[in-house]
DNA sequence: CCGAAACGCTGGTCGGACCTCTGGCTGAAC
DNA sequence: GTTCAGCCAGAGGTCCGACCAGCGTTTCGG
C-alpha cells in the first residue's frame, strides 16, 4: 500500500506551476525581479506557451508573480505569503463588514496585546508613522501604510500581518462606503494614537482595551449605517 | 481626473474570470456543482479555449473552481472564502513552523474565549466529535473534523473558522513530522477535552487559559524538536 | 438479465500564428 | 551636446484547429 489513491499524478501545467517555483526560489528571485519569458520557459521545459501560460496564471492568481503587457512577468508581492486574501471575492453585503469587524473584534485585541510587548523600535516607527497618513486628505492614494495592519506587524510575526492584511485587503472597496456614510477619520485618528502611544508604553492591558473598543466603535458605527450597495 | 490611471482595463481573461464567476453565483451554483465545459463557455463568450482555461486556471487556484479530467469543472470548496491558504506555500523550516504556532498562541485562546461565549449546540456537537476524531488510528484519513478549526467554528463566525482553518491548512503536511517526532495524541486528547469541557460550560476565562496553555505545549514540543528537513 | 465494449463528452496538451504593448535604441532636429 | 520623436525587437494576449486521455453512459452481445 502506497499512499491514497485519492490523487493520480498532478497534470503538467500543475507540474509546471512548481518548477516555476523552483525557478523563482533557486534563484534567489525576490518580488518585483523579471522570471523568464513564457516563450523562453516553454523552450526550456520543451513545451507550449499555451500550458505555461495556464501555469504562470495559477501563479498569478495568489499573487505570486504578476503580468505587465510588452514588459514580461515579474514576481509578485506575496510569493511567500502563507495566507491571502481571496482575489475572487464573494459580493459585499452588509452583514459580511459587519462579520469581518466581529472577527476583527475577536483577534486585533489580542495581536495588539502582543505588539505592545514585543514592538521593536523600527516597527513603532512605522505604526506612528500609519497614524499620520490615516490623515491624508480624502481621495488621496491612502493605504500605503494602513494602521491596523501595522499594528500587526509590530508583533514582530510577519504570519500575524499577514492575517490581518489579508482580512482588511478585502474591506478596501467598502472602506470608502463606510467613510462616506459616517466620516469618523478625525475620531480614528485619536484612537489610533491613543494605541500607538499604548504600544509604544509597552502597555499591553492598555493596547488590549483601547484596540477592542476602537474596533467597538467602528461597529457601531456600521452597524447605524444604513444598507449599501 | 477618473480614478487613478495605475491599472488599464482588466485583460479579457481577468473579465472572463469574473463572468465565469458570475454564472456560479447567479446560478446559484454552491460548491461540488458542475460548471459549464471549457468549450461551451468559449463558444458563449465567443472566444477560445485557452483564454478560458486560462481564466479556469486562476479560479483553480483560490480553490473557487476544481477540475476532474474526463467529467467536468466544478465549483470548488473554498468559493466563498475570504481569506486562503496560499496553495503555493514556501517551503517549510522549524523557524516558521515555530512563527505559526507565535501565532496562534495570539490569537486562538481569543477565538476559544469568544466560542465559550456564542456556542451553539450544534457547533459544540461537532467540536466534542473533533475530540474524539483526534484519537484514530495513526495513519488514518485524519482531520475530517479538526478541532481547532472547529474550535473556531463554535465562535459563530465562519471568517475566524477561514483564518484558523488557513493557518492550519500550511501545516498538514508538518503535521505528521510533528507526531513522528513526538507523539503527544494523548495529551492532545486530554487537553482538547478540557477545553471543549470549558466551552461547553460557556466559561470563556477557562477556555482561554486552557488554549493557551495547549498551545503553549505544543510550541515547547516543537522547539525542543530537532531540526526537520 | 448482465457484463463488456463503444461512443460521446470532458479536460489536457499541442503547434503555430497574429495582435498589441512596452521600452530601449537610434537618428534627426534643436 | 542635448533632446525627443520615431522605430523596432521582444514581451505578453489571444486565436485557431487539432489530437490525446480519462470518465460515464449507452448500447450491444452473451
Amino acid at each position: 500500500m502506497t499512499y491514497s489513491a485519492s490523487e493520480a499524478l498532478p497534470s503538467l501545467s500543475d507540474r509546471l506551476t512548481e518548477s516555476i517555483l523552483g525557478i523563482i526560489r533557486e534563484g534567489g528571485l525576490r518580488p518585483g525581479d523579471a522570471i523568464p519569458s513564457a516563450r523562453e520557459l516553454a523552450k526550456r521545459f520543451a513545451i507550449t506557451t499555451p500550458t505555461v501560460r495556464e501555469a504562470l496564471r495559477k501563479l498569478e492568481a495568489t499573487g505570486a508573480v504578476e503580468f505587465r503587457h510588452g514588459s514580461g512577468t515579474y514576481v509578485g508581492p506575496t510569493i511567500n505569503n502563507v495566507v491571502l486574501a481571496n482575489p475572487h471575492r464573494p459580493p459585499i453585503t452588509k452583514d459580511s463588514v459587519l462579520q469581518l469587524i466581529s472577527a476583527r473584534l475577536v483577534i486585533e485585541p489580542a495581536i495588539a496585546a502582543q505588539s505592545a510587548l514585543a514592538r521593536q523600535p523600527e516597527n513603532l516607527e512605522r505604526l506612528e508613522a500609519a497614524v499620520t497618513n490615516a490623515l491624508v486628505p480624502p481621495g488621496g492614494p491612502a493605504f500605503a501604510l494602513n494602521f491596523h495592519v501595522e499594528l500587526a506587524a509590530a508583533s514582530g510575526n510577519p504570519l500575524l500581518q499577514e492575517v490581518l492584511a489579508s482580512l482588511l485587503k478585502v474591506r478596501v472597496r467598502e472602506q470608502q462606503q463606510i467613510r462616506a456614510l459616517y466620516d469618523n477619520r478625525g475620531r480614528d485618528h485619536e484612537e489610533h494614537q491613543a494605541i500607538a502611544a499604548a504600544v509604544r508604553a509597552q502597555d499591553a492591558g492598555q493596547a488590549e482595551r483601547l484596540t477592542r473598543e476602537h474596533l467597538d466603535n467602528i461597529r457601531q458605527a456600521v452597524e447605524s449605517a444604513p444598507e449599501f450597495s
